[in-house]
DNA sequence: AGGGTTAATGAAAATGACTGTCAATTCCGT
DNA sequence: ACGGAATTGACAGTCATTTTCATTAACCCT
C-alpha cells in the first residue's frame, strides 16, 4: 500500500526530466526500475507493477520506458532475440557484463575501448561515432551448475 | 535463367557446412548474400531473390539465414529496432564500423578489445563469454553533406 | 537408374513485441 | 475550483519471426 505523496512525484519529475508532468504511473515505473535492479523487459516491469497492486497500462509502461531511455535516464540493451530490456544505471558511460542465464549484471568500464573505437573510426574518416558493446557469459553461480 | 549444376550445389554445400542437404534455395540465398555485400534483412534478401526470378519461400530464407549465422558463415547484427540483418564476411572474428546513413560497412579488428573483454569477464568469474561490439557513425561521404 | 527415407520446403496461421488511435481521465497553471 | 493540454489505457493494427503440417525433393542404397 504505497501512498504517493506530492513530494514523491515532484522528486520523480525532477529525476526523470522526461515528460512535462509527473504522474502516478511514471513514478511507479521509476520505482520499479530502482527495485528490480537488473535488465528487465517492458512486460516484466508491467507484470511486476501489477503484482505489486499498481494499476498501470502496458502501453504506458512502453511509452515511459522509451522516454526514459531517450532522456538517458535508463540503459537499454537490445537482446539477441530483438527484445529491449531496461535498467537504471549510474550516470557515467559504461558497458555491461550480463549473465545469459540469470541476468545478473555487472557494470564495467573500458576507457581503452572507448579510445580504440574513436581512433578506428577516425582512421576511416567516420564522424559522429557511437558504439555498442556488451559482454555476455555465465556468472560464477550459473556457470558451475550446468 | 540459371541452371543449377551438380557442381554448384556441391560447392554450396561445402561452403555452408550447414544442413545435410544442398538445395536450390540454399544456394540462391548464399549467392544473394555474396552479391548484396552489405547488411540486409531477411525480407530484403527474399525480395532480392524474387526480383531475380528465384522462387523461394520467406520461411526458407529465414531458416537458411539462421542456420548460416549459427554456423558462423554470416555475420548478424541486431539493429536497434530489433530487426536482424545479415552479411557475408571474412571468416576471422571481427567487428563493424557501419555508416548510420548509407549503411557502408568496414570490417575492423580489435585484438586489444578481445583481450580486454576476456580479462574483465574472468575478473568477475564469468565463463563462456561472448561479446557484441559495433561502431556506428557517418562515413566521409555522408558526414560532409548534412 | 529407380525407390524409399527423410530432410527440406512453403503457405498459412500463430506468436509476440511494439505502435497507433481515440475517448476518457488527470495534471497543473491561473 | 476551472479549463486546456498532456497523459492514460483498452483495443486494434503492424510487422518480424516462428510453428504447423502436408507436399516436395535430396541423396543413400541396391
Amino acid at each position: 500500500m504505497t501512498t504517493i505523496t506530492t513530494t514523491e512525484t515532484a522528486v520523480a519529475t525532477e529525476r526523470t526530466g522526461i515528460g512535462i508532468r509527473s504522474t502516478r504511473q511514471r513514478t511507479a515505473v521509476i520505482t520499479a526500475l530502482d527495485e528490480l535492479d537488473e535488465f528487465r523487459s517492458t512486460q516484466e516491469i508491467h507484470d511486476y507493477l501489477r503484482q505489486g497492486g499498481v494499476t498501470v497500462g502496458l502501453t504506458t509502461v512502453y511509452r515511459t520506458l522509451t522516454a526514459l531511455a531517450e532522456a538517458d535516464e535508463v540503459d537499454v540493451i537490445v537482446r539477441e532475440d530483438g527484445e529491449s530490456v531496461y535498467r537504471r544505471c549510474s550516470g557515467t558511460h559504461h558497458h555491461h557484463l550480463v549473465c545469459r542465464q540469470c541476468g545478473r549484471t555487472v557494470e564495467v568500464e573500458g576507457p581503452a575501448v572507448e579510445r580504440w573505437a574513436d581512433s578506428v573510426a577516425a582512421d576511416h574518416g567516420f564522424t559522429d561515432v557511437s558504439h555498442t558493446l556488451e559482454l555476455f557469459g555465465l556468472c560464477p553461480e550459473c556457470g558451475s551448475a550446468p
